[in-house]
DNA sequence: TCGCTCACG
DNA sequence: ACGTACGTGAGCGAG
């Protein structure tokens, strides 16, 4: 019997290019999407037996088939370039298998899979859709099956009419009314606003279709539904027109045609090779691996360790440029004593150990030469690294690991590994699989350390072409070569620098919390009758919620939530619950800031140095570690006396802070054009004042300080990726009050509304948001089936270029304020970053120049539609400079 | 190692 | 109907 197997190339496509990471050949071709439509393909073959195959994709310009609704489609009528370039890959990989292939201009797949169905169904043949768009349900009869792909395309799941009967209580048909009903966003079909799956299927089980729907309204329950239905009668109607798929195109592929016999091993093999699918290879029937021969051989790979005494010999390797890497043993580039080097040049490859590297010259002084290019793999980590050895590194040209953060922030912190596997022929083990991991880590033997660092080095090299070539189509390069990489090396000396810290101020501030926090304990046992352990979340609950009867108002996962909103909720119920919240407060001081920080006091220099992570977050910002000085407590007096302990490391210096003024609202200002945001700020005013003004329709001085409040987090709402029900949790209200806040804000700031809604719909349609300096993220949950997944893109792609930024703004500052300190020949150092604000060490004598300068370098970093605003103090601590 | 809690912007 | 505000890192308890 035949079995025809119609798969809809688009949506196959479109779902394995944003199911699988943004994969690529050495020749920097993308195949994500190929890769997933191959697997896809190969296990239907398998399983499925076909007699007859066909792939159906979308044809020239999307067809109006209905003017009035011109919106129709334009969710998807824009590809990201990284797919639609793998579309004609997708056409060999069909020709290769010899599958039938089949586009009609004007028309979609939809409609030539519609038609081929009806006819195959005319035949009496068996007929199955594999395709990832519910709508083609509709075509379900007891020939013809659909294939809906899950989780990307690796799952799929069979629809025959029992199984739409049992999932939707509907008749194949009816897939169509439904949704008309509840529209579908993905495709842009409106559907009627405020009916969604649940309510369109109540509706349909009990009237069978739109037009009954419609005919019916006046017995159906609800007012506001009744309402609605009345209102968008066009719409449900269009709706249900514009979800219809054809059946009659003029599809002149007969199905007889699509006779599908077996392919041939070696075209598939040679397509695979293109493709760099090594793992599919042996899949392929009737080739030697298939059968259980050996695979790949892995690529032989030669090196040379540079030995002591024989230095000599070597010193013409040192070309430029050069990939270049350093071995340390740790995480931790401030402490790991360094292993040795690896360089690698075209059909060069060397391991220098540490103790030959050190003492050879010409080595040394290759390192400093600035004209001598180096490309390097966290070229941060390289200069501290040596610098605490006293060796200077110049020369750095090219940083792979953060051009491939650019290229990808959700991979964040890349190992030489990681890109090799996407860029490098050469294979590197993962350092975790050279060293071990955890307690069990240790330095391999030496002949296995050299080979480790020299495939690093040689795969570096290999990389870089290639990385270089994809950071500039992504237009890329400018972010790289002008921030990230200057910006490493101004980090580089920030965390060399250090922060000093007065541990005696912070061990005597310890022992007053250990006093406190004795007390505290006494108390909470006296009041809880026993004694328990505090700090842990699962016996104060015990305590709390058992013992002494409090409501439970939050769950988590694993029990009752005591988290401070909602102790605070509780403190009126009992005199525990207010002691147990200073005694968290204090807790946390003494072990992260007193603790944890005196721990981090490097013993040589009475400092602590971070280290600025540039390649961790997914918008742009740093994050710090060990110790992360960008959480050091202000908000509660008690903790922001922490700051006393950072001071100046030099007597008689002083330090000096200084910070944007709603930089995050002001970059919203730019880039959503909101003339009323834009207003404000050109007229310097309080901005959550200026909100509570507009939001509530009242003078400047009848502002009340619950409306600037309220103001001030619906501000933070916008920047967060407005949500009511978010809203709601912040100011303690319900989420309609939240709801309402949220729309008199958007009707006086109606270019932020607009920005939002554009700015998710452009999400949807390339797959990925920007900053205003290109910098990119991926949003592959944007178009995602599951509410949750999908609501959270949305806000991050409100989110990401506001914060993003505001990032890219504060490294451009941090970047000409050091070439200004250069310049003028000032000893005033820069120390750390927080977001939006840059620390100093300040010589008294540079104390008026630098008060002026470096709000001056903030405010002009960038130049937006409004002014940028930087606050600027001083003293003789972290704390005094406020 | 994971989840919770809490410090910051 | 669904159930989260965006971005981080560290310490602790428990398995």
């Amino acid at each position: 019997m035949s079995h025809l197997v119609l798969i809809d190339g688009n949506s196959i496509a479109n779902r394995a290019f944003y199911a699988l990471p943004l994969l690529s050949t050495s020749a920097g071709l993308h195949t994500n999407a190929v890769l997933g439509f191959t697997t896809m393909l190969l296990k239907v073959l398998e399983e499925m037996k076909p007699t007859h195959v066909l792939v159906a994709f979308d044809a020239g310009k999307v067809v109006f088939r209905h003017s009035e609704f011109a919106e129709y489609k334009g969710g998807r009528s824009k590809t990201p370039p990284e797919l639609s370039e793998q579309f004609p890959l997708i056409r060999e990989l069909l020709d290769a298998f010899s599958i039938r292939r089949f586009e009609l201009e004007g028309y979609e797949a939809d409609d030539i899979i519609g038609t081929l169905t009806l006819r195959a169904d005319e035949n009496n043949w068996k007929t199955t859709v594999i395709t990832g768009d519910k709508d083609m349900l509709q075509l379900v009869s007891d020939n013809v099956s659909v294939a809906l792909t899950r989780k990307g395309v690796s799952e799929i799941e069979m629809y025959t009419p029992k199984e739409i009967e049992e999932k939707y209580g509907l008749k194949p048909l009816q897939i169509i009314d439904l949704k008309g009903l509840m529209g579908d966003s993905s495709d842009n079909i409106p559907g009627v606003p405020g009916v969604g799956e649940k309510t369109a299927l109540k509706l349909l089980h009990e009237y069978g279709s739109v037009e009954a729907v419609l005919d019916n309204v006046d017995k159906i329950s609800g007012k506001k539904l009744q309402e609605n239905l009345r209102e968008n009668v066009d719409k449900a109607k269009l709706s249900k027109a514009l979800a219809t798929i054809m059946r009659d195109a003029p599809v002149e592929v007969n199905v007889e045609e699509t006779s599908y016999q077996g392919y041939e091993a070696d075209p598939v093999v040679d397509f695979f090779k293109k493709m760099e699918f090594k793992s599919l290879l042996p899949k392929v029937k009737g080739t030697a691996t298939a059968e259980g021969g050996e695979v790949t051989e892995a690529a032989p790979f030669s090196f040379e360790v540079v030995e002591e005494g024989q230095t000599s010999q070597f010193a013409d390797k040192l070309t430029s440029p050069m990939a270049f890497y350093v071995e340390m043993d740790g995480e931790n580039y401030h402490h790991a004593p360094i292993l040795g080097f690896g360089l690698a040049a075209d059909g060069v490859a060397l391991y220098v150990p540490w103790d030959v590297a050190k003492e050879w010259t010409a080595f040394r002084e290759w390192l400093a030469d600035e004209s001598r290019e180096k490309w390097v793999f966290d070229g941060k980590r390289d200069t501290v690294g040596l610098a605490w050895h006293g060796l200077e590194l110049a020369g750095i040209r090219f940083d792979s690991y953060l051009a491939s953060y650019l290229l990808n922030a959700a991979e964040s912190s890349p190992q030489v590994a990681d890109i090799a596997a996407h860029y490098a022929e050469i294979r590197v083990l993962p350092d975790e699989e050279v060293y071990g991991k955890g307690a069990k880590r240790i330095v391999p033997e030496s002949d296995v350390l050299s080979e480790h660092v020299a495939r690093k080095a040689a795969a570096l090299w290999q990389c870089v072409p290639r990385i270089r070539t994809e950071v500039e189509a992504s237009r890329l390069d400018e972010l790289l070569k002008r921030i990230e990489e200057p910006l490493s090396l101004v980090l580089a000396a920030m965390e060399k620098q250090g922060v000093k810290v007065n541990e005696s101020r912070l061990q005597q501030m310890g022992e007053e919390l250990d006093a406190q926090l004795e007390k505290l304990t006494e108390q909470i046992y006296e009041l809880a009758g026993t004694s328990f352990n505090i700090n842990s979340p699962k016996q104060l609950g015990e305590i709390l919620f058992d013992k002494l009867d409090l409501p439970v108002l939050k769950k988590t996962k694993t029990g009752p939530s005591t988290s401070a909103d909602v102790l605070e909720k509780l403190a009126p119920y009992h005199p525990i619950i207010e002691v147990i919240l200073h005694y968290r407060q204090l807790g946390k001081l003494r072990s992260t800031y007193i603790e944890g920080l005196t721990k981090e006091i490097h013993p040589g220099t009475g400092k602590v140095h971070t280290l600025f992570n540039q390649a961790t977050t997914a918008t742009g910002r740093l994050s710090s570690t060990e110790p992360n000085l960008q959480n050091i407590p202000i908000r509660l007096e008690e903790g922001r006396k922490i700051r006393e302990a950072f001071i100046p490391s030099e007597e008689g210096w002083y330090i000096l802070a200084a910070d944007y003024s709603q930089i995050e609202l002001r970059v919203l200002a730019h880039i959503s054009g909101d003339e009323n945001l834009i207003d404000a700020f050109q007229k310097d005013m309080d901005i959550h004042t200026r909100t509570a003004m507009d939001v509530f329709g009242v003078a400047q001085e009848e502002v009340t300080s619950l409306m600037r409040r309220q103001a001030k987090a619906v501000n933070f709402g916008i920047v967060y990726g407005i949500s009511d029900y978010g809203l709601s949790q912040n100011l303690n209200i319900t989420r309609k009050e939240a709801g309402e806040f949220i729309e008199r804000y958007f009707a006086v700031f109606s270019g932020v509304k607009k920005y939002m809604e554009d700015i998710v719909q452009q999400a949807k349609q390339d797959g990925y948001v920007t900053t205003l300096l290109h910098r990119r993220r991926y949003l592959p949950d944007i178009k995602s089936s599951n509410f949750n997944l999908r609501s959270f893109a949305e806000r991050t792609a409100m989110n990401t270029p506001i914060q993003g930024t505001a990032a890219d703004i504060i490294k451009l500052a941090m970047i000409r304020m050091q070439e200004k300190m250069r310049e003028k020949g000032l000893k005033s150092r820069m120390l750390l970053q927080v977001h939006d604000e840059l620390i100093f060490e300040v010589p008294e004598d540079e104390l008026e120049i630098m008060k002026q300068l470096v709000p001056e370098v903030m405010e002009h970093a960038l130049e937006l539609k409004v002014p940028l605003k930087a606050d600027v103090n001083y003293g003789r601590s972290w704390y005094e400079a406020k």
